[in-house]
Formats: structure tokens, sequence, C-alpha cells
DNA sequence: ATACATGATTCAAT
DNA sequence: ATTGAATCATGTAT
């Protein structure tokens, strides 16, 4: 802004110094005859005032044709560069070159990172190319008057702004609700669009701009001396004003991929239980394979299939099955151990009968399980022994949780096999998916047993609608 | 209001 | 890439 009006004012306080120039120039050279000094003088005379007109007054074309035409113009002209070329040197010959505007390149790399202005991913190159062949291409002829840059910048301003505001609306995703994966490559792919386009078309109106002005000037500097240089300026200050449009351009892409981001975030965090019969489903197949509950792809997909949700929730559970059940199961040894203890000093003989067979294995898992530090809530197991039978009760409800009514017909031969492979730890098989990740051992490898004997839970599932929310565990 | 249950996410290890 | 572990965030029960 400041260079333009400094740019400007120079040219034109130029054009009066050359008034008051001139004179004595010409008074150096001897001139034959008064015609001559009139000519002279009315030549000077359109200098002089021609720039206090304005460029797109009709007669202005006439006027500079006459002047180009004038068998004078040459002389006079090499003498308007060469006063010139002495003030031209105040004109502050700053190079600067600034280093790109930091902000500006914040923004891009965001955008670059959110795969938004990326070179790849398509459609980029190919919208800056074409702006830029709209540009050069279409470049009507030099001679183009003041009031056409005018209008140009007021259509260019114009579509700016209807364009940002469409955009801002663009950006406006609505639909509170639920964002789904897909809704979010879909409007990041919107955004990716729109972007490029306003990207285009802010790259062709700027080269538009640039030529037009350049072309100007290039038609100006027959007049009137115009230095490379000059041109050069101004248009680097055309760009540094485009600059702050594209700034803004890309302020409120990334904004809006911002925006979009947190709200697909939420969405995603939002938890739905799966349906009771979805996590009936998931529990059964978790204790019929107890030794080895690490599923196949085929059997996540036959179980996402079943259960009406996606693969990666199917290991999602899993993954929380294994490490809670793992959790409980120390927990409930824990308590069963100092229960047992007790009990077992209480009344000698047939203490903790009902649960013998789950005290008895306890001490094997907490050996496998060394020095468990879970952040128990209440480590005061205190001496009251119904607050211990209730926590194992809880416990074993967490664990055995899914049996409840309907599994009526497995639970003792699903912790019979289950039992049986304790003892013979190397027994694979069962549905034995061939080659699980993990194991090599099933029965003591993952945490081994349980003891979750008759004891039923509450398999407490809610119901819930199964969409299908993010994917993330086998990120792939 | 609080605690718990549970699906999802993150992070490191392999 | 898959897993375990920790953690987050929310829905539900108390």
């Amino acid at each position: 802004m400041e260079d333009g009006q400094r740019m400007y004012s120079q040219q034109g306080g130029l054009t009066n110094m050359s008034g008051n120039v001139l004179p004595q120039y010409n008074m150096g050279q001897d001139e034959p005859s008064d015609q001559r000094k009139q000519e002279i003088g009315d030549i000077l005379q359109q200098i002089m005032t021609i720039t206090d007109q304005s460029l797109d007054e009709a007669q202005a074309r006439c006027r500079k044709h006459t002047l180009n035409c004038h068998r004078m113009k040459p002389a006079l002209f090499s003498v308007l560069c060469e006063i010139k070329e002495k003030t031209v040197l105040s004109i502050r010959n700053s190079q600067e070159e600034e280093p790109p505007d930091p902000q500006l390149m914040r923004l891009d790399n965001m955008l670059i990172a959110e795969g938004v202005a990326g070179p790849e991913k398509g459609g980029g190159s190919s919208a800056a190319a074409n702006a830029t062949a709209a540009a050069s291409g279409g470049q009507p002829d030099s001679a183009i008057e003041h009031s056409d840059y005018r209008a140009k910048l007021a259509q260019i301003r114009q579509i700016y702004h209807t364009e940002l505001e469409k955009y801002e609306q663009d950006l406006d995703l609505s639909d509170g609700s639920e964002i789904k994966n897909s809704d979010y490559e879909a409007k990041l792919a919107q955004i990716r669009q729109v972007y490029q386009t306003e990207y285009g078309k802010y790259e062709q109106a700027c080269n538009e701009f640039t030529t037009h002005v350049v072309n100007l000037l290039r038609e100006q500097s027959r007049t009137r001396p115009i230095a490379p240089k000059e041109i050069e300026r101004m248009v680097t200050i055309i760009r540094k004003k485009f600059a702050a449009i594209e700034m803004q351009l890309k302020q409120s892409t990334c904004e809006a991929v911002m925006i979009l981001r947190s709200r697909f975030l939420d969405a995603r965090r939002k938890r739905r239980n799966f349906s009771k019969q979805a996590t009936e489903l998931l529990n059964e197949y978790f204790y019929s394979h107890l030794s080895n509950p690490y599923p196949s792809e085929e059997a996540k997909e036959e179980l996402a299939r079943k259960c009406g949700i996606t693969v990666s929730q199917v290991s999602n559970w899993f993954g929380n099955k294994r490490i809670r059940y793992k959790k409980n199961i120390t927990k409930a040894q824990e308590e069963a151990n100092v229960y047992a203890a007790k009990s077992a000093a209480a009344h000698e003989g047939q203490g903790a009968a009902g649960y013998n067979v789950g005290g008895g294995q306890a001490g094997m898992y907490m050996n496998l399980n060394g020095g468990d530090n879970y952040q128990s809530s209440d480590n005061s197991v205190g001496d009251n022994v119904q607050n211990q039978v209730n926590a194992l009760r809880h416990v074993i409800s967490q664990s055995g949780g899914y049996s409840s009514d309907s599994m009526h017909s497995t639970p003792a031969s699903m912790y019979e096999q289950h039992m049986n492979q304790q003892i013979t730890p190397h027994s694979r098989s069962q549905n034995g998916s061939p080659h699980d990740p993990k194991p090599e051992d099933s029965t003591d490898s993952w945490c081994a047993g349980a003891f979750m004997q008759g004891l039923d839970g509450d398999g407490d599932n809610y119901d819930g609608s199964s969409d299908e929310p993010g994917l993330k565990r086998p990120k792939i």
C-alpha cells in the first residue's frame, strides 16, 4: 500500500519536475524558429497536464498518439529518461526480498499436512496451470484505459467476496449430528476442491491483473520514462496486495479443516453400545476360545458381519475384552485368595468350597501375572466377608458377564474345556486358528484361565444402534 | 452426584 | 501391522 502510493506520487512528481527542468534544457538547445518553440511549448503543456487528467477520458488516446507522433518526441523522451535516471536513484532500490510471511508458511504447511494443498491428490497443479494459462491467454491488447482497471479491480474484489461467502457456506457442515467416516472424507474432499478452485481463481485474477498493469506500464513507457525496475516493483506490489487475499483463503481453509476435524473426532468419540445380541455373540466366541481368544481375520469378519459391526470394532472389542478379562481375573484372584485364606482361618475345613476351584487356580495365575498393579479402586479388602463375596461376585459377573440367560447351554462345557486346557498346556487346537499372531502356546501364554464357574453374571449390555464409527484398531 | 461399564483412542513394543 | 496397556469419554445405574 505504502509502496504503491509512493511510487505513484513519485511518478507524478517526476512529470511535474520535468516541467520545471525541461525549459532549461531547451534553452540550451538553440531552436531556429518561434514556431518550433511554440510546438515544444505545446508538447510540454500536454505532458504536464496529462497527468492531471484521468486517463480514461476519450481524448487520452488521441493525445497520446499525437504526442507519440511528434517529431520532437524522441528528443524529449531521452531527456526525460535522463532526468528520471537521476531522480530514480532516490527511489530506494529496496530489494528487500522479505522472507515469506511466516504465517503464510504456517498455513501452507498445515494445508499440505491435511492434504488440502498437497502437490498430488490430483487437481491442484492442473488448476494452477489452467489459471496461468488463462491469465496469459486471455490478455486483451495493451491499450487499456484506467477505468478498465478500476472496473476489473472492483470485479475481482467482488468475485472474491462472493466466493468467500460461498466458501464459508460450504464450510458450514450443518447436519449437526453424526459425522461418519465417509462423511469426513467427503467433506475434506469438498474443502480441498473448493480451495483449489478458489486458489485457481485467485491465481488467475492475480496474474491477469499483473499482466494488465505490466502491459499498461509498457504502453506508457513509450510516452513517459518507465524503468523496467519500476515495472518489477509494481508487480511485487500487486503480488503483495493479492497475498492478503491468498492468506485469507488459506486461513479460511485451515479453519474449515479444523472445524471439520474437531466435529468428526467428537462424533467419533461417541460411544454406542453394541446390541445385546452382538455382545452375546462376541462373548460366546471369546469364552469358547478362551484359551486363545485371538480371532483370525476371517473370524473377525464373520463376527463383524453377524454382529452388525465393523471388523475394527471386533478388534477393539477383543482387545478390550482380553485386557479387562485379565485384569478382572487378577483382581478376582487376589480377592479370592484373601477370602479363601480368611474363610479357611475362620472355619477350617470346607472354607471356600464354592470357590475353591478358582482359589486353587488363583495361585497359579498369580504367578503368571506377577506383580500386577492395576489401579484397584479400593484395596481395603476389609474384614467384611460379605464385601468380598460381593466383590468376587461382581468380578465374576464382569468376566463371565455374557452368560446370563441365553447361554445356559454352554457354560459348563466351556469352562470345563478351559480347565482341561489349563492342565494340558500345549493343546492348541479347539477351533484353533492355525497361525495366530501371538501365543504359540494357548494356555499359559495369555493369562491362562478363569475361574468363574456357576455364578452367572448379568451380561450388562445395553442396547444401541450399531452404526459404523471410526475404524482405528487395525489402522491400515 | 457418583461410580461403574464399555467402546474408542493413543502409545509403545514387537 | 497387531497387540497390550493406559486412558478417554460417554451411557447407565446407584
